[in-house]
DNA sequence: CGCATATATATGCGTCGTCCACTATTGGTC
DNA sequence: GACCAATAGTGGACGACGCATATATATGCG
């Protein structure tokens, strides 16, 4: 729930000092597996984040483009960091689109629930590929840690492959 | 993405015609696992959903109590669960706080990410034995599909704790 | 030459969603 | 008797977010 745009960018600009340009670069490549935002929404959030005085801004002025704002965290910006990081987790409320999908889908019948099946099947396949795709080099705790939230998705990717399995056996057994 | 809450509660209605406070119910317990709403959003949705002619609303007088507005799916609005039910499914866009928290945990070492993933784990366990608990009962397509919601909680679930031992044998790995 | 795309930041609009408060009554607990 | 929860619905405030658009320039493609 509560603000966790913040807390992922205090978190980015912890590895290093960014521009929101280059936050949206990130957001869109390689923690996308776990977290996007709209540039929008970026550029909003650091405004806020220099407004509560979490973030220190230096402007370098480039010739043709706008200038480059490059962002690294204050020391309230670092403690709001570290306070976010010990903080209990928050148990998540769920939406997925996708089971509840499934289950209305009841009122179409049988065939297009196994349809629906099949398209989570291909579309799951897919994210499987993508995250298999890359092998994380490096044992540092950083790329151990960057590779598990990778791993996770691999995981869970299969596990829904499992589970579709599961459920393609169990809609053969009903009748209708 | 696109107004999931509108379809979920079509999808509802078309099981059985209810009051907006039922539908609030439902969404704090049978289909919790999947989807929750907010009662004020409940009812905003329900006054879209009437100006747009998906639903039709009859009220029934009760004593003591305010009056019970019983919503039931119009032509219109069957044909607008069916017509989400039949569009091509859209690829999640994926945001995990969690992993967000495990991945930025590295700024304050290794011991902190071993602590983040056994808080994780026991929140896991206890999903796990929530949607264990109840067994679903019917071989009714609805309730198979049902059972097949809760199955999938389970399913990941037990994902994450194998991913969350996969992790803590990468991290024994790790130096620092 | 025009058009698309990348760099870089920013504003505005509208929706969605959460929290809170309020109305009104019945029934149960301390 | 006072307080709280459940039933049933309504309304306002506010934040987060996504999409479109504006500005200004450089490069590359056909």
């Amino acid at each position: 729930m509560s603000v966790e745009l913040r807390h992922a960018i205090l978190g980015l600009l912890a590895q290093r000092p960014m521009s929101g340009y280059d936050l949206g670069r990130v957001f869109q490549g390689s923690v996308a597996h776990f977290w996007h935002a709209d540039l929008s929404q970026i550029y909003r959030t650091l405004r806020r984040l220099a407004d509560d005085g979490a973030i220190d801004t230096q402007t370098i002025p480039q010739d043709g483009k706008p200038d480059r704002k490059v962002h690294s965290l204050t020391e309230a910006g670092t403690t709001a960091l570290r306070e976010w990081l010990a903080s209990p987790l928050e148990t998540e409320q769920v939406k997925d689109p996708f089971l509840a999908r499934l289950f209305f889908v009841e009122s179409l019948g049988r065939d297009a629930a196994l349809r629906l099946l099949d398209e989570r099947a291909a579309q799951t396949e897919a994210v499987l590929a993508t995250l298999s795709a890359i092998d994380i080099p490096g044992d540092s705790l950083r790329s151990t840690l960057y590779a598990a939230t990778r791993a996770n998705g691999v995981h869970h990717a299969r596990a829904e492959l499992e589970w579709i399995q599961h459920v393609r056996q169990q809609l053969d057994d009903t009748k209708e």
